[in-house]
RNA sequence: GCCUCGGUGGUGGAACCGGUAGACACGCAGGACUUAAAAUCCUGUUCGCCGAAAAAGCGAGUGCGGGUUCGACACCCGCCCGAGGCACCA
C-alpha cells in the first residue's frame, strides 16, 4: 500500500474565478469543490415523484454511522450504484437514489455508557462525519430524502408497522396476513376448527366456545396467532451483555458481538411470526434477481424439509399401551420406517420422566443431570456419543417388535417433534449410535449396505421392510407416507429449521414498544399518541430482572392506563422498511402514500454485502409481504435486483524486531534473527519501504529504535488481512480524495476489479487512473492556450473510437462491468488523442459518456466548451452503428486448431473466396505440405481453421 | 461433512455465446525532453528454445489428470487448493 506522504504537486491555492487562465490544467481540488458546492446550491440532486416519467430505484444499504467512519472499503459499493444511478438519468430515467442511516444500534450505547456521551449526541456527530466523508466523494444522493431510524418522524412509523403487525395473523388457506379483527369473528362463528393456532397448535375452539371465555383468555387465545407477538421462550440470554440475542446473533454458543457465554432462559420476549412467511419467502426467492450463493443461504437458513410425523405406542414394563403417552417423531425419510432399531429423545422431552423404568432410573437420571449442568455451547461442541436408556419400548406399528427408547442429547428439543426415529443402516449418526451402544442393526437395503458404514442413499431396493419390500426407496416414501396416514398413525409434515424472529432487546438505544399493559393484556397505543418518544436517561445499565434500561424510569412506565413495555426493538426494525421512507420522506399522516409506492415500486438495483444474507433481508422480505397482504403496499418483494460488493482487503506492513531489543531487522534479514511482529502504520510505509523518521515518533516506546537495513532501505514485510485499526492498515477515503481527487478515486475503486470480488486495496495503481484523467483533460485542455477545443467534422476514424467507447460503456455500465468500462474509457482516450482529435463533436458525447465515472472533471470541461447548462441532464449518447461496420477482417488463420497465419479478408466474402485465399496463403501452404485439407471452417467474423 | 463461488503473467485484472489467451493498468527495464527533478512521451515486458542482436521461427502455457470438439480459460468426468455459508436439523 502506498502511503499518503506529503503535498500534492500542485499544492498551492489559487481562487479560480478572478484567475480564469489557471483552469487550463487539471486543478481537480478546486474544481471538485467548486461543483460540489453548485450542485448543493442548485439542487441538481433533488428527486420529485413525476408519474409521467419512467422510474428507476437505486439503493445502497444504509450504514450505521460509527464512530470510526469509512473507510476506502466501504465507498465501493456507493460508487458502482452512484456511476449506475448517473447512467440511468442520461438515459432518461427519473432515478431515485437516496442514502440514510441505521442510527439505532448496540455501539452507541455501549460508548454512552464507556464515555458518559448520550447516544443521541455520538450518533448526531457521527453522522455529521459521514456525511462530510460521502459528500467529498461526490454521490448524487437526494439529501432531503435522507432518514435516520432514530429520529422520531421516522421511528413513528416504525412503531406503527409494528402495530400492524401486532394487528394482523396469517391465515393459511389464503396464505396471507388478515386483520386480527376478521380472524375474531372467524373464531366467534366456527371456532378455529380451519385455522389451527401456530402459537399454540394444541388448541382447539369449538363454534361458540369463543365468547364463552374471558378477556384475557380471549387476548391470550389472539396473541399466539398475532404476527407481532409476545410470548414466553427459551430464549438466548447473555449475562455480560444483559441482553436476549436472536438466533442469527449467536455463533457457536458465544454472542457474535464481544464473543460472550450466552445461556438458555425462559422470558417474556416480543416475536414476529416469521415461520408462517416461511414458504413464501423461498418461493419469492425464484422471482428476484440475487446470486445464486445469496439465495442457497437464504434457503439454507429457512431450513425446509418435507417429511413425516409417525406415532408410536410406549410399553413401560407389563402397564397397558396408553394412547396418551405415544411417542410422535418427526423423519424425512419414512421410507426406512422398518429399519428402526430404537428410539431417540431429547432429554427435555416432556415424556421422559414417564419412560424411565426402575431398573434403569439410576443412570437415566444421572446422564439427564449431567446434560443439564452443561452450557448450550458445550452440548453444541460435543462430538461424542452420550447417552442413556430409558428402560421403555415402542411397539413398531407394522411389525409390533419392540424397540427400545433412548435419551441423547445430540437431539435436539426445538426441532421437529424432540424424538427422532433411529434408523443406523440408512443414517451415519444413527449408526454410530448403534455400534456405540452395541444395539443390533437391522439392514433393509441389502447389499446397499456393508454392515460397516450407514448408506444414505435413496436409490437402494428394500427389503425387510414389509409392504415396501421391492420397491426403490425414492419411491417408497410416498407409499409409506400413505400407509401411516391411512392407518392414523402419523401424517405428512413440513418442517422448517427457521425459528420465530426474537423483536425485543433489554437495551435503551431503539424503538420504544408503543405497547402498555393492563392486568396482562398487551394493549396498542392509539395512532394519534404515536410517536412514543424515546424518553432521555443518564443512566443505561440494565433494569432489575432482565428488563432494559428504561425499567429504570418508574414515571415513564407507569402511565394512569397501565405499565409501559419498557423492552425497545432491534436493530432490524427500522432497517425492516427504510427503503419505503425514502419515497414520501417527509409524510406526516402516512408511513408512505401508496401514490409514492405504486410509482417507485419495487428497488430496481440495491447493493449491500453479504452479511446482511439471513438476517436484514429476510426481515425486510417479511415486513413486505405484511405490508403487502395488508393492501399498504402494491408489491410483495422489496427488491428486483441485489448485488453484493466484495469487501476490499488491508494490505499491512510489518517490521520485525529482534526479540527482546528494540532494534528492527528488515525484512530480508530477518531469518538470521528471533523476532516478534510489529504491525506498522500504512501511511508511514512507501511501497514496502519504512519511513524510519516516522515510525520512531509513531509512539513513545520506538523513540530510540535502531534499523539493521539492507540496501540502505528499511523493508517491511507484507500481509493481506481485514482492514482494521488494530492492524494500521486503514486507509481513510479523505486522503486518497485529498491527494487524487473524488473522480480519480471513484475510477480508482472501479477499475481495481469486478465490485461483487473480494479484492486488496493497493493504492499503487491509482496512478493509472489518474494519469488517464489527465489526458482525458489535455484533450480539451491546453496548459498555455487554453480550451483547444474546434469545430471541425470529425473524421471517420474520430468517430469511429468515439461510437466504440460510447457502445462498450453503455453495455458495461449496464451489466456491471465497471472495471472493464474504466478500461474502454482509456483505450477510447488514447485513441482520440493518438488521432490528435479536438472535434467538438467528439469530445462533447465523451463528457456525456464519461459523466457518471467523473462528474466533476466532467461538469468543469462541460462548462469550459462553452454550456451553461449541467452535463448531468444531457442525454447518453445514441451509437452511429455505420461509423463501426467494417468492411474487412483481418481473420487469424489456424491449422489444425494453432494459430498459423492472418489474412485480411471482406467480412462478406462467401466459403469458396475463403477457401481459395487460404490456400494461396504462403504460410499456410507450409504447414499443409502438400496435402490437401479435409475441411476449412470458416466463422464470418471470428476465425479460420484449416483441418488436415 | 454438505452447499455456493473462485483458481489466468511479477501484481490488479480482460477474454460477454466454444473461435487470435494475457485487453486496460500497475510494476519493472531501456530511451526522449530537461541544468536537474516533476510532469509528459516513446519502446519492451507469459515462460522456454534458437540467435551477438533484431526480425522471424519453434515448443509449452489459464490449479492437476482425463474426455468431448475442427477448435476448450469456457462444456463433461475425477482430483487439489482458496474464500464464504450451513452443520448433531432427524
Amino acid at each position: 500500500m502506498s502511503p499518503i506522504i506529503g503535498e500534492p504537486a500542485d499544492g498551492f491555492r489559487v481562487d479560480f474565478d478572478s484567475n480564469p487562465s489557471l483552469l487550463m490544467e487539471y486543478r481537480f481540488r478546486d474544481i471538485e469543490r467548486k461543483w460540489q458546492a453548485q450542485w448543493e446550491a442548485r439542487g441538481a440532486y433533488r428527486v420529485t415523484n413525476d408519474p409521467s416519467r419512467p422510474k428507476c430505484y437505486v439503493l445502497d444499504m444504509f450504514p450505521y454511522p460509527s464512530g470510526a467512519g469509512l473507510h476506502v472499503g466501504h465507498p465501493l459499493g456507493y460508487i458502482a450504484s452512484d456511476i449506475y444511478s448517473r447512467f440511468k438519468r442520461l438515459k432518461g430515467f427519473n432515478v431515485l437514489h437516496p442514502m440514510g442511516f441505521d442510527s439505532f444500534g448496540l455501539p452507541a450505547e455501549q460508548y454512552a455508557i464507556e464515555h458518559g456521551i448520550p447516544p443521541a449526541v455520538s450518533t448526531d456527530r457521527n453522522i455529521a462525519n459521514f456525511r462530510a466523508q460521502l459528500d467529498r466523494i461526490g454521490f448524487c444522493y437526494d439529501w432531503t430524502r435522507e432518514v435516520r431510524t432514530s429520529d422520531p418522524s421516522y421511528y413513528r412509523w416504525t412503531q406503527w408497522i409494528f402495530l400492524q403487525l401486532f394487528d394482523s395473523w396469517y391465515d393459511r388457506r389464503q396464505r396471507k396476513a388478515r386483520r386480527i379483527s376478521e380472524l375474531k369473528e372467524i373464531l366467534e362463528t366456527s371456532g378455529n376448527h380451519d385455522h389451527p393456532c401456530p402459537g399454540d397448535p394444541g388448541l382447539s375452539l369449538a363454534p361458540g366456545e369463543w365468547s364463552s371465555r374471558d378477556e384475557k383468555a380471549r387476548e391470550d387465545i389472539l396473541m399466539h396467532y398475532r404476527l407481532a407477538y409476545c410470548g414466553h421462550g427459551e430464549v438466548n440470554w447473555c449475562e455480560a451483555l444483559g441482553c436476549v440475542l436472536a438466533n442469527d446473533e449467536v455463533v457457536n454458543g458465544v454472542s457474535e458481538r464481544g464473543g460472550h457465554p450466552v445461556v438458555r432462559r425462559r422470558l417474556r420476549q416480543w416475536y414476529l411470526r416469521i415461520t408462517e412467511y416461511a414458504d413464501r419467502l423461498l418461493e419469492g426467492l425464484a422471482t428476484v434477481d440475487f446470486s445464486d450463493s445469496m439465495k442457497e443461504m437464504q434457503s439454507n437458513w429457512i431450513g425446509r424439509s418435507q417429511g413425516a410425523e409417525v406415532e408410536f405406542e410406549v410399553r413401560t414394563g407389563d402397564a397397558p399401551p396408553d394412547p396418551a403417552r405415544r411417542i410422535r417423531v418427526y423423519t424425512t425419510r419414512p421410507d426406512t420406517l422398518f429399519g428402526v432399531d430404537f428410539m431417540v429423545l431429547a432429554p427435555e422431552h416432556e415424556l421422559v420422566p414417564s419412560l424411565i423404568t426402575e431398573d434403569c432410573r439410576a443412570e437415566a437420571e444421572a446422564y439427564l443431570a449431567w446434560v443439564n449442568s452443561r452450557s448450550e455451547r458445550e452440548r453444541m461442541a460435543e462430538k461424542r456419543i452420550t447417552g442413556a436408556f430409558t428402560g421403555s419400548h415402542c411397539i413398531h406399528p407394522f411389525t409390533g417388535r419392540p424397540i427400545p427408547v433412548w435419551v441423547s442429547e445430540y437431539v435436539l428439543a426445538g426441532y421437529g417433534t424432540g424424538a427422532i426415529m433411529g434408523v443406523p443402516c440408512g443414517d451415519e449418526r444413527d449408526h454410530r449410535f448403534a455400534t456405540h451402544f452395541g444395539l443390533p442393526i437391522t439392514n433393509i437395503i441389502g447389499e446397499a449396505y456393508d454392515g460397516t458404514q450407514a448408506n444414505p442413499t435413496k436409490d437402494a431396493v428394500l427389503v425387510n421392510s414389509g409392504f415396501l419390500d421391492g420397491l426403490v426407496m425414492r419411491e417408497a416414501i410416498d407409499k409409506a407416507v400413505d400407509r401411516v396416514e391411512a392407518d392414523g398413525i402419523g401424517r405428512r409434515r413440513v418442517n422448517y429449521r427457521m425459528r420465530d424472529a426474537a423483536y425485543s432487546r433489554q437495551r435503551y438505544w431503539g424503538e420504544p414498544f408503543p405497547i402498555v399493559w393492563q392486568e396482562g393484556i398487551a394493549r396498542p397505543l392509539p395512532e394519534g399518541e404515536l410517536p412514543l418518544l424515546l424518553p432521555p436517561l443518564e443512566d443505561l445499565r440494565p433494569g432489575p430482572g432482565g428488563e432494559g434500561p428504561l425499567a429504570n424510569l418508574p414515571d415513564w412506565k407507569q402511565t394512569p392506563d397501565g405499565v409501559r413495555e419498557v423492552n425497545t426493538m432491534p436493530g432490524f426494525a427500522g432497517s425492516s422498511w427504510y427503503f419505503l421512507r425514502y419515497m414520501d420522506p417527509g409524510n406526516e399522516t402516512e408511513f408512505c402514500a401508496r401514490t409514492a409506492s405504486d410509482y417507485w415500486g419495487q428497488v430496481d438495483l440495491y447493493i449491500g454485502g453479504t452479511e446482511h444474507a439471513v438476517g436484514h433481508l429476510l426481515y425486510s422480505r417479511m415486513w413486505t409481504k405484511a405490508l403487502f397482504d395488508l393492501g399498504l403496499i402494491g408489491f410483495d418483494e422489496p427488491f428486483k435486483r441485489l448485488v453484493n460488493q466484495g469487501k476490499i482487503g488491508g494490505d499491512s506492513r510489518i517490521a520485525y524486531r529482534i526479540r527482546g531489543t528494540n532494534r528492527f531487522v528488515s525484512a530480508g534479514l530477518r531469518d538470521a534473527y528471533e523476532t516478534d511482529e510489529i504491525h506498522v502504520d500504512v501511511s508511514m510505509v512507501d511501497g514496502i519501504e519504512l519511513d524510519t523518521e516516522s515510525f520512531r515518533h509513531w509512539r513513545p516506546d520506538l523513540h530510540d529504535a535502531t534499523f539493521e537495513l539492507e540496501d540502505g532501505k528499511y523493508r517491511c514485510g507484507s500481509r493481506l488481512e481485514k482492514m482494521s485499526k488494530r492492524y494500521h492498515n486503514v486507509v481513510n477515503p479523505d486522503d486518497v480524495v485529498e491527494r487524487y481527487g473524488a473522480d480519480t478515486f471513484r475510477m480508482y475503486e472501479m477499475f481495481l476489479g469486478p465490485v461483487e470480488q473480494d479484492k486488496p486495496w493497493d493504492t499503487k495503481g491509482i496512478e493509472g487512473v489518474h494519469r488517464f484523467l489527465k489526458k482525458t483533460w489535455r484533450l480539451f485542455m491546453d496548459e498555455t492556450k487554453g480550451c483547444i477545443v474546434t469545430d471541425g467534422e470529425p473524421s471517420d476514424a474520430e468517430w469511429k473510437a468515439l461510437y466504440r467507447m460510447v457502445r462498450r460503456i453503455g453495455e458495461d455500465t449496464e451489466r456491471f462491468s465497471f472495471n472493464t468500462a474504466v478500461s474502454g474509457f482509456m483505450i477510447g482516450v488514447n485513441e482520440l488523442t493518438d488521432l490528435g482529435c479536438r472535434k467538438r463533436k467528439v469530445l462533447e458525447p465523451l463528457l456525456v459518456t464519461l459523466a457518471p465515472y467523473a462528474p466533476h472533471l466532467c461538469e468543469e470541461l462541460w462548462q469550459a466548451i462553452g454550456h451553461a447548462d449541467t452535463v448531468l441532464d444531457q442525454s447518453f449518447p445514441t451509437v452511429e452503428e455505420h461509423y463501426l461496420v467494417e468492411s474487412s477482417k483481418a481473420y487469424p488463420v489456424a491449422v489444425n486448431g494453432k494459430t498459423r497465419s492472418e489474412l485480411v479478408l471482406p467480412v462478406d466474402a462467401d466459403q469458396q473466396t475463403v477457401e481459395a485465399a487460404v490456400l494461396a496463403d504462403p504460410v499456410v501452404k507450409r504447414w499443409l505440405e502438400g496435402k490437401t485439407p479435409k475441411k476449412i471452417i470458416h466463422v464470418p467474423n471470428r476465425m479460420i481453421n484449416v483441418v488436415v
